[in-house]
DNA sequence: TTCATTTCTTAAACTACATTAAGTTCTTAA
DNA sequence: TTAAGAACTTAATGTAGTTTAAGAAATGAA
């Protein structure tokens, strides 16, 4: 099991000793996708949380007219859920699918509960974690009211250049909220 | 100071003794705050995160060519901040302003630090607000990329009767993302 | 490799929403 | 109380982005 990154993405926020990085991996199991896998279907119980080693993944909105929203990219060192579902104990209004072969790392709500309990100071870990999250999320919904399609376009291929390099145009639309028609357009005007 | 509030948004999520509740009341100060009053400005450094005994606040964002929209809105028993600005130390994007009377409590990024530092479990509490907040803006982006403007309105007055009574209905077409006109054209139509 | 499927592109016709403008109602300060 | 400025409405015109369609390029399974 890659334990590196993971570790690494730990270390950034909070010092663990030799006992606590063990208690820690303990808690955390391997899971490999193959392109195309889903993780989580829309509508099921979000049990999980992951880690990516690698790869890429993605979470996904299917609404009443089966028009497909992109709600975000995960690649290396991120981590990925349907933070709703899984804090709450209710259905997921997302799917999360690998946009590539992927390696996880997966840890059970009831198991980071424990963590919570066992080992206070994850809860640092975590409160760093979903402060980012809720920044990275609020300065999306500021860039989808205040800028039009091209420069979101922009914006998204200069913040994440390799995931817009790694991932289908009809993915992308979908996730600056345009039509892939539209996205061929906008990529056609140079400047 | 009127601290049962705050307490009680508090004793949701964690356990304090009369001794705790003190500790964290002494970093808390009182603010009024008259309609239409700035608790900040975009571009200044955001050193406080309030918390909304009464009234009705708002954040947003005018960008290059003048165009104002509205992130949130946060009403009693909410807490308000530009959390990249207040967490990362960089100037913020947005503004925060009173839409009406309202009384706060705030407090600064050193003193919650230190509150972080000496009464651990205040990092759960901020964990959970911060997932809270995550999980709201990720609903608001499905909805934003999923939902035509008519429905996005819907669902705000459905969700937040109270905010949709109490600001003027320019403020809430520049949180749905359109103009005031289009907002009254939709409005006009029923079902 | 090869065929089938999906993705990407281009373009014409269309629509949700923006802009401009003018009139009406509501707020608020003097 | 009044007047000035906001906010709200309505309607005509304009445009960013959608839909539909059809062909070209890329991808993937046999």
């Amino acid at each position: 099991m890659q334990t590196q990154a993971l570790l690494s993405n730990i270390g950034i926020h909070i010092r663990l000793d030799e006992h606590e990085k063990n208690q820690v991996l303990g808690l955390f199991e391997e899971q490999n996708f193959e392109k195309g896998d889903a993780l989580l279907q829309q509508g099921d119980f979000c049990k999980n949380i992951y880690f990516v080693n690698s790869g890429i993944l993605r979470t996904f909105h299917l609404n009443t007219l089966g028009k497909e929203s992109t709600i975000m990219f995960a690649k290396t060192d991120w981590w990925i859920t349907d933070m709703y579902s899984f804090t709450k104990g209710i259905p997921a209004n997302v799917s999360i699918q690998a946009v590539e072969k992927s390696n996880c790392l997966k840890i059970s709500k009831n198991d980071l509960d424990s963590l919570f309990e066992n080992l206070p100071k994850f809860n640092v870990f975590f409160r760093i974690l979903m402060q980012n999250a809720y920044c990275r999320e609020q300065l999306r919904t500021i860039e989808n009211l205040s800028l039009p399609a091209k420069d979101r376009y922009d914006q998204f291929v200069n913040k994440y250049p390799e995931i817009a390099g790694s991932v289908t145009q009809k993915q992308v639309a979908s996730y600056l909220g345009v039509t892939p028609e539209f996205l061929s357009m906008i990529r056609g005007t140079k400047e």
